[in-house]
DNA sequence: TCCTTAGTTCAAAAGTTATTGAACAATTGG
DNA sequence: CCAATTGTTCAATAACTTTTGAACTAAGGA
């Protein structure tokens, strides 16, 4: 089963660069990217806000063409769409990614609670 | 006479990516970037919108750091900060500016009507 | 089957941003 | 000085976005 999300080609500047502008859905990408290659459920951003409020950023996220969500059982496979990102817009991520990662005022994922699970 | 910016270390990557995401912000970057170095007074975005949403939407993209606004005279005399953007966000602006540049969807400055002066 | 876990949906409330028009200020040219 | 040009401010409104809680669905394990 796949939610709905935009083609590659669907995919539009000024709504990634609106989805982005925005510190808990900011946080959430660095995370992903930090992590790429392994895809995260909802669970892993729970200290960035509450389930009902991420459910509604990531869908955002979804929605702009940023991530992609895959449903598995009762969970959401979540990762990075990097490949189409970087074929829309050449170079973009990389640079969000990078001065994201500088950033002291973003909220963290990870800084909370239990590194319980690796 | 100089309007208030934030220093280069007050630019903020969310409120900058907040601020590209309209696309109205984001035609009138597109358009300082396609002519970079010659300062614009705000009547040349006017097919863009109306003078005071102009105001508006110019303060945002001064107060974000984006860019820059000298008073002259009557004028004010508008152009991009690439050189604290560049410090800050290395490539940022570049991508940005490159997607802007193939967007479709993006309203034009200078698609209306008088290129009676140069 | 029943319970738990994982996440969504919905409607309401709160907050923010964009757009408008009318009135204003400041500079410049006649 | 007067009028035109250039742009700002203000208050109102419209339009969106974010956040919330309660109710819900769907899968999985005991």
């Amino acid at each position: 089963m796949t939610l709905p999300h935009p083609t590659a080609d669907q995919i539009s500047l000024p709504i990634v660069l609106a989805v982005l502008g925005d510190p808990t859905r900011l946080a959430i990408v660095r995370f992903l990217a930090s992590k790429e290659g392994v895809p995260m459920n909802c669970g892993k951003f729970l200290d960035l806000a509450s389930k009902t409020n991420l459910s509604y950023h990531l869908a955002k996220l979804r929605e702009a063409g940023v991530t992609r969500t895959e449903a598995v059982g009762t969970s959401r496979l979540i990762t990075l769409r990097r490949d189409d990102l970087d074929k829309r817009f050449p170079g973009l991520l990389d640079s969000v990614i990078a001065a994201a990662g500088e950033d002291k005022a973003l909220p963290m994922v990870g800084t909370a609670d239990s590194e319980i699970d690796a």
